[in-house]
DNA sequence: TTTATTTGACCTCA
DNA sequence: TGAGGTCAAATAAA
């Protein structure tokens, strides 16, 4: 049932951070003679992923604390609370709390994001449209719980949910629970597949590159599983599909994937860290690379996404042009090109 | 005018 | 009975 963390993906993580960090060394020599923030996002961003690196490492040969991590993502108030919460018990199984809830298969699982210095407007997206319909003080937490639902849910019968709370530690990281599958057509997904649009593809893609160039993954004590057969959760580890900086939003996007929150993890940029010639948010998808079992393990994903102004950097030779693999990097299970098509 | 968000009330369950 | 989740009217924004 419970992975050892599974030594392999947890090379695999490793490289790809490692990656990440040569990548981020890329930025700072292309941002040779821009202001001064956009090096200290460099700086951040590697410092960054040096930690997650050395945070996985440290994991060692046992398996990530899930448990330990489910917790703290759900807050405190789980410390005396014996009995299983919604965000302590994150699996496939229904829930059991609400009669509601109990009414409606959904699947569930809880992923953690970083919006960088989002603390005011996270922003948080996935390459759908959510709509919200409540907000709730939760017991224990300094912070509401924002309830919504897919915008498709009376149009197309989407049943998907989730919920987003701030988390007490940090006031950039959020726990996102999705619960429920898409079951909607996101419109966006077919237009983009159907009719590429060159224009905004090109800035789309520049942006991305801009951005992409300087990912930051980190992962807090990560679960890592062996893969699993017909699972989603095994393909690729990265995802860069959503709407960046002065793109539509997730729904117009043609960057957008036909991903569910369950296989996408996207975490936007505060206006705070967006260019000021942009007002959208960035948003950076990124696949959650790791295998959530079946068993329901938590996935805690701490995306941190750094974005320089995109008027400073001249990246459309970044990222793709000059994305330069590591010979053990695990290519094959990239494929970023589809995500331009 | 349409769409999205806010927020208090209501419902269900432990 | 309290907590969590949802509803729906009011309000705001596009």
């Amino acid at each position: 049932m419970e992975s050892n963390g599974g030594g392999g993906s947890r090379r695999l993580v490793v490289t790809q951070l490692s990656h990440i960090k040569e990548l981020v060394k890329q930025l700072e020599v292309h941002l040779g003679g821009s202001p001064d923030l956009c090096k200290h996002l460099t700086s951040e961003i590697s410092s960054v992923t040096e930690r997650s690196i050395g945070m996985i490492i440290r994991s060692g040969a046992g398996h990530f604390d899930a448990a330990r991590h489910r917790k703290r993502a759900a807050g405190d108030h789980l410390d005396s609370a014996p009995t299983p919460s919604p965000l302590s018990d994150v699996s496939d199984q229904p829930f059991k709390t609400t009669k509601k809830r109990k009414t409606m298969e959904k699947k569930k699982h809880q992923i953690r994001v970083s919006s960088a210095g989002g603390v005011e407007n996270p922003l948080i997206d996935d390459g759908h449209s959510w709509r919200k319909y409540g907000q709730k003080e939760i017991l224990g937490t300094k912070h509401p719980r924002g309830y919504y639902r897919c915008t498709h849910r009376h149009s197309q019968g989407c049943q998907a949910t989730k919920q987003v709370q701030r988390t007490d530690e940090d006031l950039t990281l959020f726990d996102v629970i999705y619960h429920g599958e898409h079951t909607c057509v996101q419109k966006a997904v077919v237009t983009a597949a159907g009719k590429p649009q060159p224009e905004r593809n090109t800035n789309a893609q520049s942006r991305l590159q801009d951005i992409s160039s300087g990912l930051t993954v980190k992962t807090e004590g990560l679960q890592t599983t062996e893969p699993q057969q017909g699972s989603s959760w095994d393909a690729m580890p990265f995802c860069f599909s959503s709407p960046v900086s002065g793109l539509a939003p997730p729904e117009r996007n043609p960057f957008s994937t036909p991903s569910t929150p369950e296989n996408c993890l996207v975490a936007s940029l505060s206006p705070s860290m967006v260019s000021p010639a942009t007002s959208d948010s960035n948003y950076l998808c990124m696949t959650e690379p790791f295998q959530v079992g079946s068993d329901a393990e938590v996935v805690s994903t701490l995306v941190a996404v750094m974005s320089a102004p995109a008027p400073a950097m001249e990246a459309n030779d970044l990222f793709v042009d000059r994305f330069e693999f590591d010979p053990s990097f695990p290519i094959e299970s990239i494929d970023i090109s589809s995500y331009f098509a």
